[in-house]
DNA sequence: TCACTATTGAGAAGAGTTTGCAGTATACGC
DNA sequence: GCGTATACTGCAAACTCTTCTCAATAGTGA
């Protein structure tokens, strides 16, 4: 059912075989969105991705960011998420969906957390709400532990 | 703990007493902004809640629905989620936490249910993670029952 | 009723994202 | 390796959602 996850996509060979099995192209800025998303500790930014794919290539254009991370989101390598309190969408390596979120309202961080919580809502859903779930997201506002 | 849920407000009078509380005033658009918001069947944009307003009022304009919105999420009257696949924020009225949202992908509506799941990740996370948690949403994206 | 000032409408500005276009460069066939 | 088709890029303008500025208006307590 699932595609390719960010850990199937480790090269940029890989990266390039799988562009190609749908018509696309391994382009210079394909290259470094990817690394800098898939190397992220967290969730990132637009500007983010754009500050550090900068680092390697200033030339690339804030637009080929955007229709990059589409283009990835599209391939479910990548996952978009409007986690924080800004309107910015923030971005992260597409994985499974065994975890949650916890963002804090004070420093804007965004915390991964794993648990079987997601599996139970998963075994929930699946008992006849006639909704057919793709993503869970569950995601926790409030003030994490450095900012307390 | 929690001050002023939806419940508590029912009339435009009990508005207008918890409003000159704060030092704020009962006004026409903000009768009309709570009026809606609390009659609503589900998340409403900005653009759903002003385009009701208008049809009491048209002369509300914009700037005072986002205004007025801001302050009742303020007074925790009112909520807002960043929902639903366009950039655009929800809004519902305030209610305590033990709920989820089904966002159907396809048609973009909202459903709410309940559940004790919620209560199950406040539970997990009073257990020494050292996140003081203050809202939990919990999002599932997917196919509704209609859209399927 | 009066005066104070919170609030409004109008429009401009801001932030984030998207789109159109002409030039560039990747990938496939030879 | 080389040439060609076209996917992709950088640039700039446009677009959407939201916030801000400011003069005019209208609740509120006295």
């Amino acid at each position: 059912m699932r595609r390719a996850y960010h850990d199937r996509v480790e090269t940029s060979q890989e990266l390039g075989t799988i562009l190609r099995q749908r018509g696309n192209r391994l382009t210079g800025p394909r290259q470094l969105v990817w690394e800098v998303v898939r190397s992220a500790d967290g969730h990132l930014t637009v500007e983010e991705i754009t500050a550090r794919v900068h680092e390697a290539d200033p030339s690339v254009n804030l637009s080929s960011v955007y229709r990059t991370l589409a283009l990835f989101s599209d391939m479910e390598l990548v996952r978009e998420s409007n986690l924080g309190t800004d309107g910015a969408s923030r971005w992260e390596p597409a994985h499974p969906d065994d975890h949650f979120h916890l963002v804090c309202e004070s420093c804007g961080r965004v915390e991964h957390h794993g648990g079987d919580i997601v599996q139970t809502v998963r075994a929930h859903l699946a008992g006849g709400h006639g909704f057919r779930a793709a993503n869970i997201d569950l995601v926790v506002t409030g003030t994490c532990a450095d900012c307390s």
